[in-house]
Parts: structure tokens; C-alpha cells; sequence
DNA sequence: AATAAAGTTGACGGGGCGTCACGTCAGAAT
DNA sequence: ATTCTGACGTGACGCCCCGTCAACTTTATT
């Protein structure tokens, strides 16, 4: 056997066509993933599967990625931006505690509806509370949160309560009525915000009936 | 090459011994599963691990079980079937809703202090709600809950409103408070109880003080 | 034009998974 | 007591996925 077969065992083909620029292949990567993750779930989806939904090869998402765990990050990180300066405008705007519990449930139900898939993906394929919470923009969306209740709290609008397990309490409700919100066959996101809203303020002995009711009927319930 | 050669490819060297029962196999598979999960978390166990932790061999873990998923969920099972009794118990046993709530956020709040690392595999490293609720033991724990807020709901104790979402409700304030609880310094699963309870029955705005209190509180909060 | 820098590629080594042919043993059948 | 049989244990194997890397191409710089 001659040196060329010996060696014959490295080399690409042909590599190195760019015909996209960097941030353009970021973008792919993270459209492709959003959508294998919602397809498939966290769990089942493969790096592979990513890039196959891609015209790049393997070795060019770790270009951009350090594994398949960055990259669901990095799309609840940008879920998080997306989400955050509606829950500043619902801050400032809101001018009782009842107003901003209610646009806060408000607007994650509408998230979770808008983004059905994804949301999905973080609830039922992976790590759940380290993968929603390790992430310096998912964090500070809920510390955000936090903050205003403990000033609430401070401010004598909540009674003196602890506040870690208020707003444990809050992302529980959250969380787990959207899985079922999404289970029905036409997610009502405001029914949704006002049942979380009542029950949260008002508890269930007190909770005003709050099932199938349109628009006209949310004056009374809230 | 002889014959010999060819088919050397074979062969344990020393296969067969059997100095346990089935029974007692599949309990120490189960034993060493339950304490590996519990240490590194569902996602980052190998079925290797499990097997390591046991005298047994690689193959033999799957004479038991399917796979990784499969332990996981017989150890649910096991924990499903453990708590039944207790909830039965107490849903013969109280005399009011609160009492029944109270009871019920009680026993969930002991066993996950009782078996930590178990409840933070299920929380932190898996398809969180696939296998919480996939397997027959805990779905029919899960049944038997809603079918108790619908009875009460019928029967006029709660006000009409959608059972489904009550039952979202304390599930997600159970699961999402028990992951603080833990956290703690030294968890008081009493105190998240009454927190709990109260919040749920009496909302926030009606929310007696419970933080930090002691026994003799309990009665006044509750 | 020559050189450097940035980007892309696919083959490769490492490792986990589930299977399977082989070996062994306990108890049933004779 | 001996033979037979099926249940059980074993570890090597083939498969697939992961993350890396040397080779290679294109773009920027001098």
C-alpha cells in the first residue's frame, strides 16, 4: 500500500462555501431549533436533527453553539425579551396590585398561547426549572417579578407574607393552568388571566364564578 | 485462519451464576436506581450507573426493565402507592374542605421532605410531566384528588367554578412551593402547609399573617 | 499578490444504549 | 438419580449521538 492510502483518511471534499453571512447562520440555527423543539420536544430532538432542518453541516453549529442546551437558552432568552417590556408597560400602567397580578397572568398566557410549541418543549421535554430559570435574561424577567412583590408587600397592598413562596405560588398557578389551558380546544387566554386573578386575590372561598363567561361578564369578576 | 479464529468473536467468560431471586433483583436494581437518580438527577444517570451501584451486570437491567424511563417511572409507582393510603386517610378523616386541602398540601409537603432527592429528579432532570403523570399509579392518584374537588364543587362547598384549573392550581402551588421549601435551611413542612392552605382558600387579600409561627399560631391561621 | 483571519466541512474518537448468542443453574419430568 | 428444559445472567457488539479538529475555502488586510 502506498503513502496516499495511508493518509487517504483525512479531508472534507469541499468545504468552506459562505454564501450567508454569521449573524444569518445564527438566525437559521435558532428558527431551525425553535421549530425542531416544538416538533419534537427538548428531549428527542438531536443536534443532528437541528442542522438537518439547515443547509449547514454538522461542525458549523458548534460554531455558533456550544450544545444543544445553549441553544434552547438562548430561544428563552429571546422568549424573555420578548415578553419583558410588556410586563414593564403592564408595571407602569397598572395602578392597583389586583390590575398588575391580572396583566401579568395576562400576558404569559398570551405568550404561552402565541408560542404554543416552545412552551410545550420547556414543560414536558427537559430539565424544567434549571433550563427556565439558569439563564441571566429568564432569571432577571423573574426577578423583576419578585421585587414588585415584595415592594407590594412593603407598601401594605399584600398583607406581610413570605414572599418566596408568593411568588412560587404565582409561577405554579401560571405554569401548570397553561398546560391545561392548552389541552382545551380553544384556549381562552382571558379566562384563563381572570380564574389565576380571582383565585390568587381571592381564594377560593371567595372566588366569584368565573367559568364560561364572555367579555361583558369580566367586569363583574375581576 | 482456522475455524476457531473465525468464531472467536463470542463469549462471555463466566455467565449464569445465580445467587439471588428475581424478586430480590429487581429490588436492588430498584434500590440502587432510586439512590443514583436521586444523587445525579434523571437526565445526567446512565443505566451503567444504576447497574455500577449493583453487583449485577448490564444486560441483566434489562431482563427488569425496558429502559431508564421504565425504573423511573416503577420508582413513581412506588411513591404513588406509598402516599395513597395516607390521602385516603385523611379524605375519610376531615370533617371540612379546609381540613381535606390542609390535610392534602400536608402529605404532599412530608413525602417530598422525606425523599428529597427523588422529588428533585422528577423536578429537575426530566420530562416533567410525561412521567409524573404517564404511568397508572399516578394518574389514578392525580384522578382521585379532581374527582374530590368535584364532588365538593357539586355538593356546594366551592363556589361552581372549573375543577380543572383548581386542580392546576394546587398542583402547580404544591409542586413549585415544595421546590422552595427545599431550599430552606431547615424546610418546615408545616409552615408551608398553612401557607399553602390559606393562600389557597382565602386568596391574597384575606391571607392571615403565617409566616414564621409556630405551632400555637397554626390554629389562629388556619 | 501575498498573507492573515474568519468560517465551513465531514470524518473521527468517545461513550451510552439496547440486543443477543452464549453460558449456567434450579426444578420438573422421567 | 439423571436428564431435560426454560428462566436467568453476562458482556461484547452494532448503532447512534455528541463534540472536536485538521483540512479547506472565502473574505479582509497589507
Amino acid at each position: 500500500m502506498d503513502a496516499d492510502t495511508l493518509h487517504a483518511k483525512a479531508g472534507p471534499k469541499s468545504a468552506g462555501k459562505r454564501e450567508r453571512t454569521k449573524v444569518q447562520n445564527r438566525q437559521i440555527i435558532l428558527a431551525a431549533a425553535h421549530q425542531v423543539f416544538a416538533e419534537l420536544g427538548y428531549g428527542a430532538t438531536t443536534v443532528r436533527d437541528i442542522i438537518r432542518a439547515t443547509p449547514l453541516a454538522s461542525g458549523t453549529f458548534y460554531n455558533y453553539f456550544k450544545s444543544k442546551e445553549e441553544v434552547f437558552q438562548a430561544i428563552q432568552d429571546e422568549s424573555a425579551l420578548r415578553i419583558r417590556p410588556r410586563l414593564h408597560e403592564e408595571r407602569a400602567k397598572a395602578t392597583t396590585i389586583d390590575e398588575f397580578i391580572s396583566g401579568t397572568f395576562q400576558i404569559f398566557f398570551d405568550y404561552v398561547a402565541s408560542d404554543q410549541g416552545n412552551f410545550q418543549a420547556i414543560r414536558r421535554n427537559t430539565d424544567t426549572l434549571r433550563v427556565r430559570m439558569d439563564t441571566p435574561e429568564v432569571i432577571a424577567g423573574f426577578e423583576e417579578l419578585r421585587v414588585d412583590l415584595e415592594r407590594a408587600i412593603a407598601q401594605g397592598m399584600f398583607p406581610p407574607i413570605d414572599a418566596d413562596y408568593l411568588m412560587a405560588a404565582i409561577v405554579g398557578v401560571a405554569f401548570e393552568m397553561a398546560e391545561r389551558m392548552l389541552r382545551r380546544d380553544r384556549p381562552d387566554t382571558e379566562e384563563a388571566a381572570r380564574f389565576a386573578t380571582a383565585l390568587f386575590m381571592n381564594g377560593v372561598r371567595n372566588l366569584p364564578h368565573v367559568q364560561g363567561v364572555g367579555p361583558k361578564a369580566a367586569k363583574d369578576n375581576v
